[in-house]
DNA sequence: TATAGTACTATACTAAAGTATAGTGTATCT
DNA sequence: AGATACACTATACTTTAGTATAGTACTATA
């Protein structure tokens, strides 16, 4: 782990609220709804996957199915729709034959940017100690 | 909605990127990755509430099943052995009778807190947007 | 002696999430 | 005429996540 990983480590612990137990319950408690409402929008394998992907400019169906490997068309679309009722992703149909349909990101799911910045820069660095941890443990 | 939240949004919506597909994809599977590896670890029901009890200081098992409602002792001691793994979560037995053993945030786990603090804010503001919502129907 | 607290684990079960596979209707391409 | 693209949906199934309930081994307290 490197200086400044160590530096942001101590600058985060500031985070904790060191009150008497009552207090920091009643702080909890509301945390732990908001946490609780937040995972149950974002929850599973692809809803992050899809609004990372959607937060790039608007696609159509079978880019979405290619871009977003493994995912089975019965997933994409039930979990596009699940985004779209909480209106997180808007769906557009075009007209033309044959139809065109195209999803992107609402304003509103667009608030989603910073957490998904978030997960995605925990995520490279965890990829990255993970390595490293690999590396030692082969070296020993 | 509020200016300074569409101010917000319109500023989220620089992580956009505007690149040809190709770059775009390349771009994008490094993302997939990322967001799907920190998924692995902090997916499911109960993870998150520990981590965001436990990065406020040293908890026991019991205070923890207090601290969580509804959590089950199987569901608290699995999760707590799995971010145990993940090196999230250091657990502590004092060698008194009866042992008495507690469990607190590593200082890895401690990089987890920008995260939960990102998805504790949108979880606030999507309550409170949620309770709008429902009293601008109820008015119609 | 009975009850409660501590830190769990075991077993059996249900519910939710995800997969596999096939199929729909329309249109264009070969 | 047959294959392929598009945007899905239906059905059946498996896997994973989570619940319910009971129990362990120890000790302290009433």
């Amino acid at each position: 782990m490197d200086k400044a990983l160590k530096d942001k480590i101590e600058e985060y612990k500031s985070y904790r609220i060191d009150k008497p137990p009552l207090e920091l319950i009643e702080h909890y408690r509301k945390e732990l709804q908001a946490i609780q409402d937040a995972m149950e929008i974002v929850q599973g394998r692809w809803k992050m996957p899809i609004i990372a992907l959607v937060c790039n400019g608007e696609f159509r169906y079978s880019e979405l199915e290619k871009g977003i490997p493994k995912i089975t068309p019965r997933m994409l679309s039930k979990e596009l729709k699940d985004l779209e009722i909480n209106e997180l992703v808007k769906r557009k149909v075009y007209d033309t034959i044959p139809v065109k349909v195209t999803y992107k990101l609402s304003d509103y799911g667009y608030t989603l940017v910073p957490l998904i910045i978030e997960l995605t820069n925990w995520g490279k660095q965890h990829r990255v100690l993970m390595k490293e941890k690999r590396r030692e443990h082969n070296k020993d």
